[in-house]
DNA sequence: CTGAAAGCGCTTACAG
DNA sequence: CTGAAAGCGCTTACAG
């Protein structure tokens, strides 16, 4: 059963494939080409079942309607809520996309560019690892269109669709600071981004302008493969028996961290959030049915994947005159449930 | 910056592309070209960042080395894991993923195999919804290389890589009632699918087993679009103040209805196990932090992903004499928690 | 051992 | 208004 092309129908029809071409691509109008040829063409294509071929399209237009998309990990709901948003948004304008995981690696993500690069995809959106500035640089050098999503380096001017993570942050140990909690961790990851980093400045900003000192003890930073027992280890030495400078609160910068962490809080039997205050950063399903719903920042997850799309469509439509440079910086909401008191 | 090509390679060294393609496929050897132009070609290559345009590639061989993936929705962390999984064993063999989540519907997925099918992708791995029936048999007559997951058509002879569903029903109601509990209710969801039907076939079964008449008021099945207030009603019917015939515990077919479920519960007013015993399927991080962990049937996503890219990859290598038919079914495992007391 | 040439299925100037 | 032809960047029979 071998596919119809478009010769096939030009020569059903006894006509060139030129004048098929235009009637399917919607330029009968165009050229004038009589209604009652179209007509006919339009009929014979359905019958025949013609399917464009888009692969030979794309060689032959240079686009192949087709994105790809780099992020740490899309078994991880935060970035599959994203991968579904841009999913969806790109279907809107008939693109494709192409998912890539990069767990973080650069040496990864530089494969998969690659990768998406000898596919010719129109554009990217990325979410890039620590040291890949590189290769985020090779791209503007290329011309390429591309926006960055969830992280950017503010060394390269560069489309990108970010989160105001300071004053997220900065808000968050707020809330707690307004309940009354005095010595406030934060348990964060060293991704080496920006995005992390400065959630931890939005912390220490809030606890600065409340005039309480800061504890370096008070913060921990688990290196990036950090497993249940790196975050027990945090945890006891935050809350646990022996710990000389109690904390009587602590900020998730991930929701893996917070989920570990609400389990080692469990297992060493105290209660949020009478003995211990809890926020973190997203919001899984796992924090709405947990032993003390959690407090939260959550991103507007469907607005960045959206926007991404949007601005990235925009790049690629206009490959001679890029439009103008887009740092969006979106505001996180804070949803208040139990897990800090009241 | 224009690409290079094959030819602005061989025009550079004054050689035919033909042979600058034979020695980037590593068929040097095979056609006895001099290691000295091998090794030229192979400099020269690097030299001029010369990237494959597999576009072109993909029309001249009709192989794009592309997936096409159809699931439910890949912000469902179900999918999230098998979509990782997948993309992850395709990358392994050179292949890249094109995702789509096509929500269950019909129409989405249609179209979606169509779009894919314009892409040339080399084959498929298909979560088909209810009413896919058609789609999968097309699939079947043109000879097109393709696996489904999760679910299948009973009726429609094809590859699919699936759980068994009745054994894994059977053995988490068998759990429940060891421990005591008589009045299981099942809350599924009206996905008219078969995976869906066989969980509360091997609830009943495991009931029927153990002589205890089956009751059709504790078996709720929720339309597929559910929203909580929907689980929310039908828990209210079971375990509410006013139940008749109340439940003492609740097999769930799958976490979105065990999530919610859990917080119908717990507004309720009700602890778990005390007052309800709790069984579900998959084993989202939910249910390790939830009030009481939560016991599941544990899906062997991994394998399931990657058996089926194993498959698929298969079959897309020998497309005339297609190996032998592959029905597999894998076993699931029970992981005890303290949801149904002991 | 190496090269000239055809062709995958399209689109699109160009000519008439 | 319509068609013949070139060409996107490859691969691969075929010839020598």
């Amino acid at each position: 059963m071998k596919k119809t092309s478009l010769s096939d129908i030009a020569n059903h029809l006894g006509v060139s494939k030129t004048l098929v071409s235009f009637v399917l691509n919607g330029k009968g109008k165009e050229f004038r080409i009589s209604e009652e040829i179209c007509k006919r063409v339009i009929e014979v294509a359905k019958e025949m079942n013609y399917q464009p071929n888009r692969i030979a399209q794309g060689l032959r237009t240079g686009r192949t309607n087709t994105i790809g998309l780099i992020i740490a990990d899309i078994a991880n709901p935060f970035f599959g809520i994203l991968g579904r948003e841009i999913e969806q948004e790109a279907a809107r304008f008939g693109y494709r996309v192409i998912f890539c995981s990069s767990d973080e690696n650069p040496e990864k993500s530089r494969q998969q560019i690659a990768m998406l690069q000898q596919s010719q995809v129109d554009g990217y959106i990325i979410s890039p690892p620590k040291n890949s500035e590189d290769q985020i640089r090779s791209l503007v050098r290329g011309h390429v269109p591309f926006v960055l999503i969830d992280r950017y380096f503010p060394e390269i001017e560069c489309n990108h669709i970010v989160v105001d993570n300071f004053d997220a942050a900065y808000r968050a140990t707020n809330h707690l600071l307004k309940l009354g909690r005095k010595k406030i961790a934060n348990i964060t990851v060293n991704l080496g981004l920006v995005n992390m980093i400065q959630r931890t400045e939005g912390y220490k900003q809030a606890l600065k302008d409340a005039n309480i000192p800061i504890d370096e003890n008070l913060i921990k930073i688990l290196p990036f493969s950090h497993e249940n027992k790196d975050v027990a280890k945090a945890i006891k030495e935050l809350v646990g028996k022996s710990a000389q400078n109690r904390a009587d609160a602590i900020l998730f910068s991930t929701s893996k961290l917070g989920i570990n962490g609400i389990e080692s809080i469990s297992a060493l039997g105290l209660k949020i959030p009478d003995d211990i205050a809890i926020v973190s950063f997203d919001n899984p399903d796992a924090y709405k049915i947990c032993i003390s719903p959690v407090t939260v920042v959550n991103q507007p997850l469907k607005e960045i994947g959206k926007t991404a799309v949007q601005l990235l469509l925009n790049e690629i439509k206009h490959p001679d005159s890029p439009p103008k440079l887009q740092e969006i910086i979106l505001k996180t909401d804070l949803i208040i449930r139990k897990s800090c008191g009241s």
